[in-house]
RNA sequence: GCGGGUGUAGUACAACGGUUAGUAUAUAAGUUUUCCAAACUUGGGACGGGAGUUCGAUUCUCCCCACCCGCACCA
């Protein structure tokens, strides 16, 4: 975890927030090979889950909403959790979890603190005065906004069914103990999808769902051996769900939690027809009764996709003896795709050709860096640590043969590429 | 939020109640270099923040902030 973190501060991928001020606690900032790694696995999930399919349709909805959503959607009060202390052990437990007043962890009874409020939703004032009416809060789950808008996008869209929206956004949690580096922070990236059924299909589309995170697992390079199926006991599921998959990942500091596929019911669209008085509901187009859908909810978080991909990714071998370590990304999630370079750099009709090189491949594919700083094995050193998955590099030859080598990251093997080909 | 620990260049570490805070690496400029971290020269760069003790604090004390470990929490 230390080298990766390390790594993530030297090389520009993820920085403390608000670093020169000390920090703030769970937020962290992406550097400009960060930001690409995000939007490189966004866009794959976009395209995977989205544009790949025609029976997704993705949104993006405001993250301040009306309070009345929060209160349909029971956030207001089960975000609300009353916490009390044991004066004897100091254990900290939510005050509905204990039973006859005893401590589950020491056994003594009566001994609790004065329960104290803890909200997990960031409050805030919408609009020139604070008072009730314009309290809102940072969204703690981006599914809310899908919801709000299902009766626009059946309105709008006329879907087929059954069918999902998606949305990629921030969402905000006041988490009591932010930890483990971006894996638990205050604002967070969710990929999320609500996928909309009938009833008496929640069971078959479920099992479709898990296997969806597969093929995802594989296009981001995460190992099946590193990841594990929890089936959420009810106790442990939110008050909406009645199952729940958690997809644990093997992270440094222990298995956790790295996706979640929930089965919401019909929970959200049935509290929010009661709280607006508006119909969310589908009307069969073969006819048929309108009904309220059931969901099932696929949920990807952003921050800790990229915490795991570094992880697996992140290996170290020898070459000629000599400790090396690289990123073995994923070609589509690569900040950087290409570093070019030429032999030397006190040749001027070297540099002049890798520069037209290094051009061409700009032009062509964005990502590509210059490096002709020292010598080549150090180029290629860097350019691993942060995962260039080929470099190419001009020699004298190339002036006579228009051809350049290629070298891979994982195999470290040479090949010659005639530039034409590139 | 509780208990414990840590905080010194970008990174990883060192030293010190007192002259110019050191090493490696990274980085910048230059010389050199014909395929996997070569060498040399030169340059820039740090005591997390604030109080206190002291003639003098990066060093000792307290508070704050952040990070790490454990506990609890994680809708």
């Amino acid at each position: 975890m230390e080298d990766i973190v390390s790594l993530c501060k030297r090389r520009g991928f993820i920085f403390q927030g608000s670093e020169i001020y000390g920090g703030l606690a769970g937020t962290w900032d992406y550097g400009p090979l960060g930001v690409t790694l995000k939007r490189n696995i966004t866009n794959l999930w976009w395209k995977m889950f989205v544009e790949d399919r025609d029976d997704m349709f993705g949104v993006d909805a405001a993250i301040l909403m009306n309070q009345k959503v929060w209160q349909a959607s029971g956030h207001t009060t089960g975000f609300n959790d009353p916490l009390v202390e044991c004066s004897e052990c100091k254990t900290r437990l939510r005050q509905d979890h204990i039973e006859n007043d005893k401590c589950p962890n020491c056994g003594k009874v009566g001994k609790f603190s004065e329960p104290r409020q803890f909200n997990m939703m960031f409050k805030t004032s919408v609009g020139p005065v604070e008072d009730e009416s314009s309290t809102s809060y940072l969204r703690p789950e981006t599914a809310q906004g899908i919801f709000t808008n299902f009766k626009n996008v059946v309105d709008s869209i006329y879907p087929d069914f059954p069918f999902g929206m998606a949305q990629v956004g921030k969402a905000f949690r006041n988490e009591i103990s932010p930890r483990d580096f971006v894996f638990r922070g205050r604002e967070f990236e969710q990929m999320e999808i609500e996928y909309f059924v009938e009833e008496k299909d929640w069971e078959a589309d479920f099992e479709k769902w898990k296997g969806e995170f597969y093929k995802w697992f594989e296009a981001i390079g995460l190992p099946k051996s590193m990841v594990h199926e929890l089936d959420v006991p009810e106790s442990d599921r939110a008050h909406y769900s009645k199952k729940t998959i958690d997809f644990e990942f093997d992270f440094p500091f222990g298995k956790s939690e790295l996706y979640g596929l929930a089965y919401r019911t019909d929970f959200d669209l049935k509290n929010h027809e009661k709280s607006s008085g508006k119909k969310l509901q589908y009307t069969p187009k073969e006819g048929g009764q309108p009904f309220v859908p059931h969901v099932i909810e696929p949920t990807f978080g952003v921050d800790r996709t990229i915490l795991a991909v570094l992880v697996a990714c992140y290996k170290e071998d020898e070459v000629n003896g000599e400790k090396r370590s690289f990123l073995a990304l994923p070609d589509a999630l690569a900040p950087v795709q290409y570093v070019v370079s030429p032999l030397v750099k006190n040749k001027p009709e070297l540099v002049k050709k890798a520069r037209e090189v290094y051009g061409a491949m700009k032009k062509k594919y964005g990502a590509v860096l210059w490096d002709d700083n020292s010598n080549v094995g150090k180029r290629y050193r860097r350019a691993d640590e942060i995962g260039v998955p080929k470099c190419i590099t001009i020699d004298f030859d190339t002036l006579e043969d228009d051809a350049v080598t290629v070298r891979d990251r994982d195999t470290t093997k040479q090949t010659r590429v005639k530039i034409s080909e590139l």
